[in-house]
DNA sequence: CGTAGAATTGCAACATTATAACTCAATCCA
DNA sequence: TGGATTGAGTTATAATGTTGCAATTCTACG
């Protein structure tokens, strides 16, 4: 990685290495990255903060999409299953993956003053995993953890 | 821990110590654990179960407390504040606390075939704190992990 | 080509989860 | 006692997410 979202970047990178990710895994899979799916994964990405399904209705609307519940629904649903979004559940709102071909745990630390999400890596929540099926005998399939506090910017204003 | 979710127990003992846990935590803080938000409490423990907001509102009704969203969701809003409970976000749904009085992060490894949640112990999540605050140089105030996968008996079963 | 089958979208209604606003009653404490 | 605070009742509504079905578009195959 070479950065953070907490650390000033040119974001108009982020949003086109996430749009050449989603295009070349469609392909490899066979899906079909239509204009309405490309539109809400490039607004989802719009900022490092979780953006709500309902707050993509209006701009949809203005550009001329449908906008109804269902259709940003099954675009995100769309993204969620190739992993190219993840769903924070303590802010029912979605965020772009930054690591779609690695596995499918939605890990990230998120920013209370700025609102800014980091997805975590990968090595820094396989160990709990680990740890917790030993623990208790059981096979972890899915690993949901939303961490939240002050990122780096906002603790100095503190 | 003398027990966790999945091994077999007299479940009494859990609701039991639940509210002996409520009433001495409220004696501490000068709280009011009122006849509804105990009930509430002893609903939510009926199970290892999370239990939504809605499932309890119609065994309330039945045994004459009003039921109506706001007395359900105020009553678990109290058990939230004291630690008594958790809410388990991926499933908008609440579980009783088994260390109420430990720290405040939310973490549970969840069974997806029998239901049945425990909580994590602190030592399986602090690593993963502090691992995030050293790689990201953040501050992190509040901790949710939502694991899923099967128990070891639902695994045996498999 | 051209057509059958599959995938996607449009659309209307509805389900679930949670909160706001205002009132009245109970409790506390000086 | 009496004023302040807290808790609960009530109604309405907001926010989030889903179902079901019809219409359309795409794709693959003969």
């Amino acid at each position: 990685m070479t950065h953070d979202a907490y650390t000033p970047h040119n974001h108009h990178h982020c949003i086109d290495a996430a749009l050449n990710n989603a295009r070349s895994l469609c392909a490899e899979q066979g899906a079909r990255l239509t204009p309405i799916r490309q539109r809400v994964l490039e607004l989802v990405w719009s900022s490092h903060k979780p953006v709500g399904a309902y707050d993509l209705l209006p701009t949809l609307a203005a550009e001329g999409f449908n906008s109804a519940p269902p259709t940003v629904y099954r675009a995100l649903d769309f993204l969620l299953g190739l992993g190219l979004v993840h769903r924070i559940s303590t802010l029912n709102a979605f965020i772009g993956c930054s690591q779609p071909n690695t596995d499918h745990a939605s890990c990230f630390f998120i920013c209370r003053d700025c609102g800014k999400a980091q997805e975590l890596a990968a090595s820094e929540v396989q160990a709990l995993t680990a740890q917790v099926e030993r623990a208790l005998g059981v096979k972890v399939e899915q690993q949901t953890t939303e961490l939240t506090g002050l990122c780096p910017a906002c603790l100095e204003q503190h």
